[in-house]
Formats: structure tokens, sequence, C-alpha cells
DNA sequence: TTAAAACCGACTATTATTGTCGGTTTTAGT
DNA sequence: ACTAAAACCGACAATAATAGTCGGTTTTAA
């Protein structure tokens, strides 16, 4: 099966952790204690998604991190997006420095518009549940 | 976006290839030039189709691959799952060799419910489509 | 003033992917 | 019987992606 990176598997634990406790401000190290996830790593992950916009932050003493928005406005799918970066399923779809290796074939090709299918029904289910649906039940 | 493996890709278009011809044979050749697959590599990956049992091969002179069953009976998910390898979308779904880091969380995780939803909402679209869908239209 | 935090860039290690090579075996056609 | 074309096989190599680490700087509350 097509893996989600350990990377993306971090960012969605993160991202619910923040969810959970909405209320307050938490710290890297409070994340990466709770969720196990190593803290140097965490540091890049939490980052990445900041600049995204999907979490805010605070610094110095006291400092940390919470969601810009509420869970249930947060889909699980910008998260993954923001973490897998890399547009398109695969090299031939269009790709926004995901590295397209021009295709050779592309006009007679039967099978991209089966990937692009395939995409397009994994972006549905992916923006189909928020952060609020995690954490529900 | 998650990637497909180029290995996939080429594996599905020399698949489409043989569901195209299904009437002879195709050697390795053939469908390497057809579809600028490199051959050496295209040959592991057909290799590892045919143990799979998806295809057939006649050694010797004029000999070459075909499909085992008819197009319209091979599903697209099949394919990939014999090249993917690997079970599970994430490592924390149990595993058939895809190494699986056993996971600290695992019974209060609130994430894995959900990358199996959409393991399982992938796996529907992949085996909803079959090779003759491909080449039809 | 200090300690805890975010922030940053460079670096390393490991693993996965993609591809290559040199052969052996099988088989049809001559 | 010989030859050429094919499948078959295992080991290797190059490259790229992932995962993780390190040594710092800056900001801020107490
Ligand atoms: S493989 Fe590139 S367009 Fe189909
Ligand atoms: S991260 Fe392993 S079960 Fe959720």
């Amino acid at each position: 099966m097509i893996r989600i990176s350990t990377k993306t598997q971090y960012g969605l634990r993160a991202m619910v952790y923040l969810a959970k406790n909405k209320k307050k401000t938490c710290s890297l190290k409070e994340i990466s204690k709770a969720e196990k996830i190593p803290f140097d790593y965490l540091e890049k992950i939490v980052s990445r998604i900041e600049k995204s916009g999907l979490i805010e932050s605070k610094r110095g003493s006291h400092g940390g991190y919470f969601l810009a928005r509420s869970p249930s406005k947060v889909k699980t799918g910008e998260i993954v997006r923001v973490l897998e970066g890399r547009e398109g399923l695969v090299s031939c779809i269009a790709d926004k420095n995901g590295r397209k290796r021009n295709c050779p074939l592309s006009k007679k090709c039967l099978t991209k518009k089966f990937w692009l299918r395939i995409q397009n029904s994994l972006e549905k289910a992916l923006n189909s549940i928020t952060l609020a649906n995690l954490i529900a039940k």
C-alpha cells in the first residue's frame, strides 16, 4: 500500500493534540512528550505547519503553539497537503515542484486520467474530515 | 500529495499494454519500447507481477507475457497492491513486512482509525476500476 | 537576570527507489 | 544441431527521499 510519511503522521498527531488543548498554548516539549515524537524533528514539522498558517505561535517563556482556527474548520486534507508537499499523486500530473519528469507519452496515455481520478477521490476523503471529527468520539 | 512510485506507474502502463494486446504474447522489448520504460527495470517489475499470478509468461524465442485473466477481471487495486507491496497506509496499521514500527500510543491514538478510513476509501476507489475500464474510452 | 520557549539552517544517517549488469535457461525457427 | 530471441535471476550501484540531530539565536515572562 502507498505509504503516508511518518512526518505527516507526526504532524497530524500534533494537530490533534492542539485541537484537544485548544484553550492553551502548547509547547513543543509538551507535545513531544505526550505524542512521543522526537523533539527536534517535531520542531521542524510544526514550524512547517506554522508557515502554512494552520497554527500560530507565541514566543518566549510560556510560549507555544495553538490552532489558528477552530478544529471544525481544519480539514485533515490541509494538513496532509502541507506536510506531504508536492502536487500530484503521480509525476505526470502537474507539479508545483514535486519534480515533474516530463512524460513522453502524455497524449496517448491511458493511465493519467485514472490516477487523476484516484487523486480526486483521495482528496475528497481527506477533505471531508476535520480535526473536530477526529477528537469527537 | 502522496506519491505513487514510478515502479507502480510503469507496472500499470505495462498491464494496460498487455490488456490492449491480449490476443498475443508481448515481449519485454516490445513493451519497453512502446511504453518508454527502461528495459531492465521493466523486467524486474513484470517478473514481480508474474509471480503474483496476474500475468503469465512463455519462455524462449517468440516468448513474452500475457494477461492471466481477461482485462475486465483485473482490478487496478490488485496491480497497485502487488507493486507497492507493504500493507497499511501508515506503519501503525497491521503490516505484512512493511515494517511496523511498534507504536507506543495505539490504544489512545485518535488518528489510527482515521488513516484506516482513508485507506479503505482508497482501496475502494482502486478496486472499482478494471483494466477493461482503462482501455475502454 | 535567568530560564523556557520558539526559531533557524546546516548537517548526518538511514532507507527506499530506481536502475544496471552479467550471466543462465528455455524455445522456436533454420 | 545451431542460433537468436526471449524469459529468468541475483547481485550490484547510483540517486533521492526520509527521518533525525545539532548548535546555535531570539524572544519573553517571571
Ligand atoms: S505516464 Fe505520463 S501521462 Fe501517462
Ligand atoms: S500513531 Fe500509532 S496507533 Fe496512532
